[in-house]
DNA sequence: GTCCAATGTTGGCCGGACCAACAATACAGA
DNA sequence: TCTGTATTGTTGGTCCGGCCAACATTGGAC
């Protein structure tokens, strides 16, 4: 469902979940374009992220923190290593595990991509005043995070 | 980004956009979920739910309607065609023109994914109390119009 | 030593959101 | 009246994100 040229149905105008949708897509349409002038992708992004603020880990080690899927991690960081962004060097303690390594070059990189994101965002909350994004910014966590909760139950037994 | 096991980066966190994905994906999942107790698909929904609000309409009238690619919605309606939810017919005043037409099946079809969809919002809510639920409604109403009506000026000269 | 778990990798699938091109038809302006 | 431009439906793609299954390798527990 992408964007409308004369009103929906009543149905569906109010409807939470299309109402997450209508957001999410224009969110990702303005990231997508600001992270494009880098030359690279919200996984990407997140990667480097993730790296910068928890210092190497296993590609596994990064699955569990992004979310992202296994099969996917493999392209990405393939894609982050042919750029220099990121080294890729066998775990002498465990065989079985590639350690990842942000570089200079990635840290930089990183820099820059920082800072679309922070004009992507400004620009996606813009309809709204400051007061109004802080709170949605809220409601939106307090909505997220129960749901993540309730899959593979943390606290749970697991 | 799916959902991660352990603590996300600060930087990703409490991004917008990141929990507007979030969100629509929680919601997603659900409604998918939902629907494909009755065998449809999101796209689905949205097409009976117009036809009904607005009665017979060319294709074109749904794509401006529902925001649905032309590309897609020959493959909807042909869908909901085969269920007999609906008819396709030559408009006999432009030969151009298919109009569709939904039919009693595609009516009851309809409200037994009203109530799924319903099912499916209460879901996604539940972590919110009444009185956000309707806050963040608004909240994400205001967010998304704006952005919506940039596009292609409504109201500009286009 | 055996068996199970974790890891990285390959190769897929699906759905949603697009885009380009084309034939048929309609329509407005010269 | 004719000519060019728009609209409509359709085909056949692309891309990305979110998955899943299977496999070989390695570790660790029993």
């Amino acid at each position: 469902m992408n964007i409308p040229e004369e009103a929906p149905p009543r149905r569906l105008r109010g409807l939470p979940s299309r109402l997450a949708n209508q957001a999410a897509l224009t969110a990702n349409r303005i990231v997508d374009r600001a992270l494009a002038q880098a030359g690279v992708r919200r996984y990407h992004y997140a990667l480097l992220a993730t790296l910068e603020e928890y210092g190497p880990a296993s590609q596994a080690g990064l699955v569990r923190r992004t979310g992202i899927d296994r099969s996917d991690m493999v392209a990405i960081v393939n894609d982050l290593a042919e750029r220099d962004c990121l080294k890729r060097a066998p775990d002498p303690e465990d065989r079985r595990r590639n350690i990842i390594t942000i570089t200079p070059a990635g840290r930089a990189r990183l820099v820059e991509l920082d800072r679309l994101i922070a004009a992507a965002q400004e620009e996606f909350l813009a309809p709204l005043p400051p007061a109004d994004r802080e709170h949605l910014i809220d409601l939106l966590t307090r909505l997220v995070e129960p749901h993540e909760d309730r899959r593979q139950g943390i606290g749970s037994i697991r």
